[in-house]
DNA sequence: GGAGATTTTGACAATCATTTTCATTTTCTC
DNA sequence: GAGAAAATGAAAATGATTGTCAAAATCTCC
């Protein structure tokens, strides 16, 4: 059974940027939809796991959810005003986060890469008057 | 005033990895040390704020701070298993993000970079009988 | 088609890090 | 010192997330 699970994914499919639990929740009460939030937030998770989407999570401790486009490694370019993402691919950064780690004699080696801005849209001048 | 904030500088100081609030806390109970939970939160957010400590979250969402040696833009090497640090550099990897958020279009771009891993301690073989 | 087993669901309570509140204490400032 | 301003911390509040558990949906085998 994976009506429930469908359902949350293609909300997130719907949206542009990184999506909270809560928020997905919102929106499909919104449209209607008969979800609890514990339902949600077991989808989103069972979906993470699969890797069917992707988290985040943001400065205020929040975890956020993405349905990309991609499905292999990439990163997010994401805009901190309107949440505008943008998938990029930095296989520089790869080879460079597996250099460090085993230069130092670590191994198993994973890392996080986000990058922060805003997006052109953002940051035209706001009208004034 | 800074006595409590010196306090948990020095707690903080002394660790090796990164360490939450309440671990801070803790400790510093532990050591005898008169001070409340709010007031390290507080003395963290502080000395996170003017940069005298780095701030990590981790996947539980917890808040970890660290007294890093360098002052300067650095990123971490993390082990994952007994929490040991290492302040890497990466350069290529700034001019990277900077260069993808330009390329996009987007502006004031920070980013976020963290390497993990087991370190040699932890991935040497456990001892078998 | 149906009985019973299994899984999924969701309302509500519980958890837990973090933040607020607010009265008390400490530390200036003059 | 007196009074103002800042720091402290105990306890309550917050808020996202998780656990509980009974009801509902779905599957399985006859």
């Amino acid at each position: 059974m994976t009506t429930r699970r469908d359902a949350v994914h293609d909300t997130l499919r719907r949206s542009e940027g990184f999506r909270s639990a809560q928020d997905v929740y919102a929106e499909m009460r919104l449209h209607g939809a008969k979800i609890g939030l514990t339902t949600v937030y077991r989808a989103l998770q069972a979906l993470a796991d699969c890797g069917q989407v992707d988290v985040l999570r943001t400065d205020e401790g929040e975890s956020v959810y993405r349905a990309c486009a991609s499905d292999d490694h990439h990163h997010h370019l994401v805009c901190r005003r309107c949440g505008h993402t943008v998938e990029v691919a930095g296989p520089a950064v790869e080879r460079w986060a597996e250099a460090v780690g085993s230069d130092h004699g670590f191994t198993e080696i994973t890392h996080t890469v986000e990058v922060f801005g805003t997006c052109s849209s953002c940051s035209a001048p706001a009208r004034v008057g």
